[in-house]
DNA sequence: ACAGCAATCTGACGGACCGTCAGGTGTCGC
DNA sequence: GCGACACCTGACGGTCCGTCAGATTGCTGT
């Protein structure tokens, strides 16, 4: 995102002392987000937290979504580094490596944004666009690297032609996403974060290359009807 | 769930005339939800959609958290019937239609009960422990099924052992879920319903079994470090 | 140093919703 | 047809929302 020239809530461009104060509503937002949970935000605490009126807060967003979707928004833009673990290819013997390497990134990822994503993945589900489009412009190239990775295998016999690649990739990005909610009640089960961080690369790379290193034997494969 | 006592806010047990009101304020909050969203539902105008004042409402519940909780729960009391779905073994030949079979009821099942199940999904995350045990409740049993599978599936050889069991039952569940979620995403992209169950069935399959129906050749097994 | 001016901020207010309480209405047994 | 209990509601104080007219701040040129 080339630095787009940063506007109050009635489209005008602002200068320097309004983005500082922007910055600090958004950055209070975040927090009281995370603290009361998404039915707990209130703009009057924003402003009291920020030492600035109701009215300031108005100013910049024409309401609390807007604030929101800013910040969706913003850790939607992480995300590009998270691509980059995409680029190798998971079919040679590292390919576990790679997995690995990307359900830390992405669980991290996840993790430090989760206030904000859980609020922004409810919009979208409910069918805001606003929210959806975030979301969307989020994994649109993550899944479209993990497509490829799977046309890939289809192509090598890993991973049977009926599959939907696009449903196939949907479905990997939900496995890594889950074990983030999860991981709470994971460890209240005595699991530990590495040993589900190594299940979920197994599957990840099961999934999206359809090989699954640490078998005792490979299955017989059958036919589908 | 053997009909247990229905109670107003006070605890009192209640009558039949109250059992009816408190039934309607209920199925206008399930309305309201789905229709406004999570955030646009207001206790004045549930009241008004019953034909009630708003002081009714808060004989049944003390607040609006209260009644989603009530719904939870009945959305996860049918649960029941999808778990029976995972009682067959699924490494026969007929694998694949048992797991479809359990695709489709699952989707169905969240489609049917989606803006109370996000809602109680945000709400667990946030880590409210009335949501969180009410989606401990309805999900104990199908990861207790599923984890059985996969521990089958590991003693025959076709899942690593280093795989942990309940990782591998959440990454399923998720699968499922997110499914539903991306839905409307892969209809706009002419994805259709069929072939994306069916896909998902096969990596269910491929997951919980670790036998995946219809590749051209079987992936060579490689040794994890 | 300071007037002039635009950018930024705020106090104060009408309106909506929340949650409570004292008292009103329905209904059942007799 | 009347008590007694179950159920319901009008009305109110309190909190938050979102707006507007006017105050404050700080830059610009002289």
């Amino acid at each position: 995102m080339p630095d787009t020239e940063v506007v109050a809530a009635d489209g005008r461009v602002i200068g320097e002392r309004a983005q500082r104060t922007r910055r600090r509503l958004l950055d209070a937002t975040a927090r009281l987000l995370e603290e009361r949970g998404a039915f707990g935000l209130r703009v009057v605490e924003i402003s009291r937290e920020t030492d600035a009126s109701p009215a300031t807060f108005y100013q910049y967003f024409t309401d609390v979504e807007e604030a929101l979707l800013a910040l969706a928004d913003e850790a939607t833009d992480e995300l590009d580094a998270i691509r980059a673990l995409l680029v190798p290819s998971w079919s040679g013997d590292d390919g576990l490596v790679h997995a690995r390497k990307l359900v830390e990134a992405f669980v991290a990822y996840r993790q430090r944004n989760r206030a904000i994503l859980r609020l922004r993945d409810l919009r979208a589900e409910e069918d805001d666009g606003r929210f959806r489009a975030v979301r969307q412009r989020g994994y649109a190239g993550m899944m479209s690297d993990l497509m490829t990775k799977v046309d890939v295998a289809k192509a090598a016999g890993h991973l049977p032609m009926a599959m939907n690649s696009y449903a196939v990739a949907g479905a990997a990005v939900a496995m890594m996403e889950r074990l983030v909610s999860y991981q709470p009640e994971f460890e209240r089960r005595g699991v530990d974060r590495e040993s589900m961080t190594e299940t979920i690369a197994l599957l990840l790379l099961n999934t999206v290359d359809g090989t699954l290193p640490g078998r005792e034997h490979v299955a017989r494969s059958a036919t589908a009807p």
